[in-house]
DNA sequence: ATCCGGTCAA
DNA sequence: TTGACCGGAT
C-alpha cells in the first residue's frame, strides 16, 4: 500500500466521520439512496432527508410502489429534483432487472438510472470493498493537491492526470472502504476548498502543495469559464378560494421540472413591467389581486427576480379559472404537493396573512 | 454576491 | 465538450 492510502486509512479509522447516518447502515439501497442525496449536496442538509427517506421507503420495492408525487413531496427543498426522479426510475429497475436486489457491483450500478462513475464507485467500495476509484470534486481537490496536478477541472489532461493517480493510490480489498470514505472525509472536513486545514491533515507531511507553497492550500484547480447568467423577471398569481385552497399546476420541463408550480409568466428582466399584463391574458382576469414581496432566486445559470400576487377569488370564480387553466390542480395551502423553495415561501407567507 | 458540486443529454 | 439542473455555505 503507498504511503498516502496507509496513512489516509489508518487516519479514517481513527479520525474520520462516524455520526453520519447511513454510514450505520450497510443495506446496499439505502446506501445508494444516500449517494444519490449526496450528489450535489452537503451532508448535513441531507442527513434529515435520508432519515425520513429510507424510514418510509426502506427497500427498492417500496419505493417503487410508491406514487411519484409523494416521493417528490419527501424531496421537496433538496434541490436537483431530477435526482429524485431518477431514484425512483432505479428503484423501478432494482425490482425489473435486479429481483429487488440492489446490486452492489460497480457495473450492475453504473446501469441504473442517475449513478453514474462517482457513485457506483463510491457504492461499490463502500459495501464490497471493490477497487474502483472514486473521482468526485473533493477527491480532485485532495489530489491534485497532495500530488500538484496543475490544469483545471474539466481539461482533459488534468482529469486524465487525477484519475491515474486515483487508480495508482488504491489499496487493497479490505482497506477500499476505510479508504474511499476517508478521501470524503479529508476533502470534507480537513482539505477543505478554501482554508485548508493543514495542522489536522494526515497526509500533509507527503502533501507537495503543503512543502512547496505552505499556506497557498486555497489554490483550486481553476474551474472553467464562469457562465454567463440569464436576468429573468418571473410573475407567480397565488389563486386562492375562500376555503384557503390554491391553483397549481405541473411544471413542464426544464426548471423545476417534476415540482407543482402555480400560474406563472417569465419575460426577460427588462421587460418585467410586462408581468402583470401576461399574467392577466394567462388567466383571463382585469385585476391580480395584491401584490406581495419581490423574492429573488438563484440557479446555476439564471437569476430570478420573482414578483407574486395574491388573488383571493369566490368558489365559482376559482372553479372557473381552474377550468380554463389546463393541468392545474387544486391544493390545500396547508398540504400542498413538492413546489420550488421560491413558491414555498410565499405559501409559507399565504399562511401567516391568514 | 460568489462558490460549490454529479449525471445526463445534446 | 458543453450546458442544464438547485439550494445552502461562506
Amino acid at each position: 500500500m503507498t504511503a498516502f492510502a496507509e496513512r489516509l486509512t489508518r487516519w479514517q479509522r481513527s479520525e474520520g466521520r462516524k455520526a453520519l447516518p447511513w454510514l450505520r447502515t450497510r443495506d446496499p439501497f439505502q446506501r445508494l439512496v444516500a449517494e444519490v442525496m449526496l450528489q450535489q449536496t452537503q451532508t448535513g442538509t441531507v442527513a434529515p432527508y435520508w432519515e425520513r427517506f429510507v424510514g418510509r421507503w426502506p427497500t427498492a420495492a417500496a419505493l417503487a410502489a410508491e406514487d411519484r408525487d409523494v416521493v417528490m413531496k419527501a424531496w421537496e427543498g433538496l434541490g436537483y429534483y431530477r435526482r429524485c426522479r431518477l431514484l425512483c426510475d432505479a428503484a423501478e429497475r432494482v425490482v425489473t432487472d435486479f429481483g429487488g436486489v440492489t446490486p452492489s457491483d460497480y457495473a450492475s450500478l453504473l446501469t441504473l438510472p442517475g449513478i453514474g462513475d462517482a457513485t457506483a464507485a463510491s457504492l461499490a467500495a463502500a459495501i464490497t470493498g471493490e477497487r474502483r476509484a472514486m473521482i468526485d470534486g473533493n477527491v480532485k481537490r485532495v489530489l491534485s493537491r497532495v500530488f500538484r496536478i496543475e490544469g483545471a477541472v474539466g481539461e482533459k489532461a488534468f482529469e486524465a492526470e487525477v484519475r491515474s493517480r486515483a487508480e495508482a493510490e488504491l489499496p487493497g480489498t479490505e482497506d477500499m472502504a476505510a479508504y474511499t470514505q476517508g478521501l470524503m472525509d479529508l476533502g470534507a472536513t480537513v482539505c477543505r476548498p478554501k482554508a485548508a486545514d493543514c495542522g489536522r491533515c494526515p497526509v500533509a507531511l507527503l502533501c507537495r502543495s503543503h512543502a512547496e507553497t505552505p499556506g497557498e492550500e486555497t489554490a483550486l484547480p481553476r474551474p472553467k469559464k464562469p457562465l454567463a447568467k440569464q436576468k429573468l423577471a418571473v410573475g407567480i398569481v397565488l389563486v386562492r378560494s375562500p376555503s384557503d385552497e390554491v391553483l397549481l399546476g405541473r411544471a413542464p420541463e426544464g426548471v423545476w421540472h417534476g415540482l407543482w408550480v402555480p400560474p406563472m409568466a417569465v419575460l426577460p428582466e427588462e421587460a418585467s413591467e410586462n408581468l402583470p399584463r401576461r399574467l392577466k391574458d394567462l388567466l383571463g382576469v382585469m385585476a391580480l389581486g395584491e401584490e406581495l414581496p419581490a423574492m429573488r432566486h438563484e440557479l446555476t445559470h439564471r437569476s430570478l427576480t420573482i414578483r407574486a400576487w395574491l388573488l383571493d377569488v369566490d368558489a365559482a370564480t376559482f372553479d372557473a379559472l381552474k377550468a380554463e387553466l389546463v393541468g392545474f390542480e387544486t391544493f390545500p395551502v396547508a398540504g400542498h404537493p413538492a413546489v420550488p423553495v421560491p413558491v414555498k415561501r410565499y405559501l409559507a407567507v399565504l399562511r401567516e396573512l391568514g
